[in-house]
DNA sequence: GCCGTTTTCGGCCCGACTGTTTTCAGTCG
């Protein structure tokens, strides 16, 4: 039987929102789609599951008529409503919405006026100079979607992974920071909550005069191109294709601006409503006394905030932590005192998932004890690969053995100052055996299993390969569970709901991988994991000594998945690590 | 189309910037 996953489900929706939106739909509907496709996307369980115990309509913008129409999905693997409007509103319409500059109005307009309806049409019309004759346009405007349409061309995929934007986004803070007169300057939008991937990148400055600032940030080296350009707000391209949005504000209005641009868009909506009914409208600039309908009191006296904590006191919140300013339950749980007490790196006291010259990392057993050691970690696994993936040099049973005598060695000579135990991290291989038989497992400190190949099989088989490893008694940690790597490699297509519902029985971890390209488990399954008592491990997977340093990209993503130091094991002493590993099932 | 300390109808965040306009619509975040 034909059928859909939760991000197809969620693709589905957010075209259906695109094509009400050209055709002029009321806009609160096309939001409704917008808001239903993004709890689906963050959805950490399998729909087919919560359609099937009869609670879609318990997902937050989930109603009776999405709730049927995915339903729908689910049985037929298709939505009428959807091949409709298809028919109506051709696709490649759709996929103009994507050029920086035309949004529903214009591509319309496009597609009655010129019957444009791909993206290649627009190209040639825009250079044959035949849209600057339509109402609205003109020739600057044919102008920026030609270079729109370049921009589209260039960008390989349309998000930037966090490792790689966060390093880019430092680098232009430092820039703007030398700037005279800039006093304050902060990285806001999504890297500041974390998130996986990001579309641009969102830097605010602190600086009583504006616009010089303003020009001095158009004009760096840096800059490809300037997309807009004000007084206290400017857009540009970098040469890599990334989009710095700067924003100047004084001193007196950082709070509510820092509030305002880390957002995220949904949060921001839900904050200005409960200002609203504390009877202020809420901006990035100030609270300013309003009415009941949200229109501003002229001659009120305005209130500034320098700080976020006076935004929040103002709302009547505690301060929420970027990481979770996502509307996902954490305004509700502000207001009830229930926010989680979230994880910090100061937490970590252990890195339990590297590699060494046994496999395929750069340094010895030794010299990863000393990184981490320099590091403030208090104990270490040494997990090299398994013998089938000879890709990495996996290491059979004889040179897992002769590493184990090195390894205790090491952890002998490091006289305590660090322990460092042997384990592997062994292959789930494609047939769902594990890659080494029981009897040598029983000799590990410490074993991880991971999916390495075959990742693209069916959902019944690749889902059997994590309960195997998951109801073995000797595996303590399951290594990147969904085997994701961002932005090109999609999650595994397993039963989640499955593999927890089996990890909470047997008791075994599930890691969140720190490495930037992997962040897996991603924050909504790392909540759901807590949420079923499943105990978390975030790793760095190091196969060089900087890389150790990855470990903040998993404590971001396991504060968006509102994890508290408890239940990550390499937060614990190493007392109760050897107890916890010891005692565990076997 | 969703949602509810404004609760089953009537709202649904709001300002900066651009380009085309003589007062504003469209786009973006």
């Amino acid at each position: 039987m034909p059928t859909l996953s939760n991000r197809e489900i969620a693709n589905i929706f957010e075209t259906v929102a695109d094509m009400l939106q050209i055709k002029g739909e009321n806009i609160h509907r096309v939001l409704a789609y917008r808001n239903a496709a993004g709890s689906v996307r963050e959805l950490a369980r399998d729909l087919h599951v919560v359609a099937a115990e009869g609670k879609l309509t318990e997902i937050p913008n989930i109603g009776d008529t999405l709730a049927e129409k995915i339903t729908e999905m689910l049985d037929t693997g298709k939505l009428e409503f959807y091949e409709r409007l298809a028919a109506e509103v051709p696709p490649g319409v759709v996929d103009i919405l994507r050029v920086n500059g035309v949004g529903p109005k214009k591509a319309q307009m496009f597609w009655k006026d010129l019957n444009i309806t791909t993206l290649a049409a627009l190209e040639e019309a825009a250079r044959a100079g035949k849209l600057r004759d339509l109402p609205g346009m003109g020739a600057k405007s044919e102008k920026k979607i030609i270079e729109g349409l370049e921009s589209l061309a260039r960008q390989a995929t349309g998000r930037i992974p966090l490792g790689v934007a966060l390093p880019m986004a430092e680098g232009i803070r430092a820039i703007l920071l030398r700037i005279p007169g800039v006093t304050r300057g902060e990285v806001a939008g999504s890297l500041r909550r974390g998130r996986p991937t990001i579309g641009d990148v969102d830097i605010l400055i602190e600086c009583e005069n504006a616009a010089p600032v303003m020009d001095i940030f158009v004009a760096l080296p840096e800059v490809a191109r300037v997309l807009g350009h004000g007084p206290t707000k400017s857009s540009v391209e970098l040469h890599n294709g990334m989009q710095v949005d700067v924003v100047v504000l004084p001193r007196q209005r950082w709070g509510t601006a820092l509030q305002y641009f880390t957002g995220s868009q949904a949060y921001n909506i839900r904050m200005r409503a409960l200002a609203l009914a504390k009877g202020f409208s809420l901006n990035e600039h100030a609270l300013s006394p309003a009415d009941k309908s949200g229109n501003i009191i002229e001659d009120a006296p305005k209130t500034y905030c320098a700080t976020e904590e006076e935004v929040y006191a103002a709302v009547g919140l505690p301060w929420i932590p970027p990481e979770l300013r996502e509307d996902q339950g954490e305004i509700e749980a502000a207001q009830k005192g229930t926010l989680p007490k979230l994880i910090t790196l100061d937490d970590i006291q252990a890195d339990l998932h590297m590699h060494t010259t046994w496999s395929d990392g750069k340094l010895t057993v030794r010299a990863m004890a000393e990184e981490a050691l320099a590091r403030g970690r208090k104990y270490i696994v040494i997990t090299d690969h398994s013998r089938s993936l000879g890709i990495a040099n996996g290491l059979s049973i004889e040179r897992l053995l002769e590493q184990q005598a090195e390894v205790r060695a090491v952890d002998a000579e490091m006289g305590g100052s660090i322990r460092v135990f042997h384990g592997t991290e062994m292959d789930i291989n494609a047939d769902g055996n594990l890659d080494y038989p029981d009897e040598v497992l029983a000799q590990l400190d410490f074993v991880i299993a991971s999916l390495h190949v075959s990742l693209r099989q069916e959902r019944t088989q690749i889902t059997q390969r994590l309960l195997n490893a998951v109801n073995n008694p000797h595996v303590d940690l399951i290594g990147h569970p969904r085997g994701q790597y961002i932005p090109d490699r999609e999650p595994v297509d397993a039963d989640m709901d499955a593999v927890f519902a089996a990890a909470s029985k047997s008791g075994v971890a599930m890691e969140i991988n720190a490495n930037p390209r992997r962040l897996d488990l991603e924050a909504p399954f790392a909540r759901r994991a807590v949420q079923l008592d499943i105990p978390l491990s975030i790793n760095t997977d190091a196969h060089a000594g900087d890389q150790m340093d990855l470990m903040s990209f998993g404590i971001l993503t396991a504060r968006r998945g509102w994890v508290e130091a408890p239940s990550v094991i390499n937060t614990w002493s190493v007392e109760r690590f050897i107890e916890w590993t010891t005692s565990r099932g076997k």
